[in-house]
DNA sequence: TCGCGTTCTTGCAACGTTGGAAGGCAGTCA
DNA sequence: TGACTGCCTTCCAACGTTGCAAGAACGCGA
């Protein structure tokens, strides 16, 4: 009984060369002349094949041809949170320069879970992807120097010195120099730095530095640095940043400004002190940093310091980019330094 | 002269099946065998083949393996904009959900512009995902419809009735209904829309569907609609949000109620109404859809409808993983439907 | 008519992997 | 000792593509 040659709705095979090359009365390599515009084909012959491309719908089948050619055009991109503004943003931006370079990203989430970070840095379990663009929080350089995965990498943010990797970085002492100075000149004396962290007794970078900045300011200004005013919060969100404020004032009711690790903490800082019938500015000046596009719109609009995102996409991949094509000097640093964007929140 | 065998620091070529097959002095297969965990291999043998794939750091290249099996357990991710924290979250947790099953995302912005959508409909001109997951903005239905890349796509989103593919939607009618119902049930009854919006002189179907809404509510509770309420915008942001309420307040300071087609408009909205002057809710009740996260932080905290996002991605991924599994049925449609969080913007 | 160069086209091999079939070996039983 | 069995291992082919080398067709001049 001969089976019923019932058409499948289900997905046939796709178009292939061979397919094209059979239909033209044509070789493999022709038809693969004709994708690739290679020459030593003749323009008759070439706009018969392309005729039958287009019939067919053919398209190149990318795993083929990567595998011929080593390479997949893939590049996995490790961030801890795509939901943060900052790092949404930044992913956003990465996505539509790689594409421009001919990359295209590959998403993974780490939450800044150490396990997840070691997975990212010992190297997928397939290899699939050219390069590797890491944004990690918990894991020790020293750990990450040890990466035996061959692709290269960028390190983005301020983890990674004395890795060996290239980095794009930020001046984060700096940065948290200038934010304090700002507070310092509107008059604000005692001045909280919300947003300390601890990763296996030890602060990541990014806390380090901002701290630094923090204690750098006040020293110039001969303000006395009071550890209680450097507070510690689980997580940099909204909900720990407002958990966070509320237990300042309950310790310090004197603050008169806060200084936000970042702008996710400053919104929750600033909606925990509504609660509590405080006013920004006039009672507590915030300040936050990443400049996301909502603190431009909050009520008060948060003063914060700028990072430029697209600039810190650019130089990431400037930097892989050159490494795929073939770079092997030693590893290089791009710094991104912020700029202060005054708002309302520290008016007054 | 013999040339100097200086070890470069660039990328060595990767460890291959053969070169563990060689050192471990066995043929190829059976280090694929051991790698694959497949019978026919005596364990002593298993276990002196897994010493060499740790010392020589072996992991499977993932294109030779895909072009076997014919997947590469890619799926496309094509949506607006991943700063809008919607998409941001949609995003995050399709991430999430995909790597539970194995797959991998990778991500295409196409800012809601056509010819970018045009683009993801057609096929990527390499074929290299299993499926794809799109959230489109302007791309007509008709379009879509005759897409030829037969890959397997779901659309999430109020888009692509009629479209003969899997869908995960929104039923946005309901949604606008349940919004200007709390509106008019706290006595507000100059409501105004603002959001609508049109490609080539058609709304697209979110728009539609949320007016519609807003229509069933006035028409339940006889308030007569009244066009000039209806409030168009280029983009859905935070500065069209509020250029469109400053506009409407000129046109219209009788409205007591802003009906904003989402959060981000909203935030816009209330941002707009305070540099007017206008308190929010007292004077203008605000209400947003999607209920991002800094809906709970905005001051005042902003009534939203919300929308599961990790439901959404859990449904679109069981569509696809069942077409990825050889489903071969009618397409099918899932229908989430919003949940008003009532907060202080639209309190009294 | 032949040889030669040019232009176009084809065949072969290889990238790294895995399924299936075939091969080899040791042990068991007659 | 030989045949058989069962286990382990190897060999072969194929996935779709492209670089390289070789082959075919053609035109032209001698």
């Amino acid at each position: 009984m001969p089976s019923s040659p019932v058409p499948s709705r289900a997905t046939p095979r796709p178009t292939t060369l061979r397919d094209v090359a059979e239909a033209a009365g044509v070789s493999i390599k022709t038809v693969s002349n004709v994708v690739n515009d290679h020459p030593h084909v003749r323009p008759e012959m070439r706009e018969k094949v392309k005729a039958f491309i287009a019939e067919l719908d053919y398209r190149p089948n990318g795993i083929g041809r990567q595998l011929r050619q080593g390479r997949t055009g893939l590049v996995a991109l490790a961030l801890p949170d795509l939901t943060s503004p900052y790092y949404g943003e930044l992913a956003s931006t990465l996505v539509d320069v790689a594409r421009e370079r001919g990359l295209t990203l590959l998403v993974e989430q780490t939450d800044g879970d150490l396990d997840r970070e070691r997975e990212v840095a010992t190297g997928f379990p397939v290899r699939l992807v050219d390069g590797l663009i890491f944004a990690p929080q918990s894991l020790p350089v020293d750990e990450f120097k040890q990466r035996r995965d061959t692709t290269p990498a960028v390190l983005v943010g301020e983890y990674g010195e004395g890795s060996g990797f290239d980095r794009v970085t930020i001046d984060s002492v700096d940065l948290g120099d200038r934010a304090v100075r700002h507070l310092l000149e509107r008059g604000r004396r005692t001045i909280a730095f919300v947003g300390d962290k601890h990763r296996d007794a030890v602060r990541p970078p990014v806390v380090a530095q901002r701290i630094e900045g923090y204690r750098r300011a006040l020293r110039r200004a001969r303000v006395p640095f009071d550890p209680e005013l450097v507070r510690p919060l689980a997580e940099w969100t909204r909900r720990d940043g407002a958990e966070g404020a509320t237990a300042l004032l309950r310790d310090r009711p004197d603050v008169d400004a806060v200084f936000a690790a970042n702008d996710l903490i400053a919104f929750g800082v600033v909606h925990a002190l509504r609660g509590l019938g405080l006013r920004v500015p006039q009672d507590v000046a915030v300040l936050g940093v990443d400049d996301v596009e909502q603190a431009q719109y909050s009520a008060p609009t948060l003063t914060s310091v700028a990072l430029d995102r697209s600039e810190m996409a650019e130089m990431a991949l400037r930097l892989l980019s050159d490494r795929l094509a073939g770079y092997d000097g030693p590893e290089r640093l791009l710094t991104v330094t912020g700029r202060l964007v005054v708002r309302e929140s520290t008016a007054g």
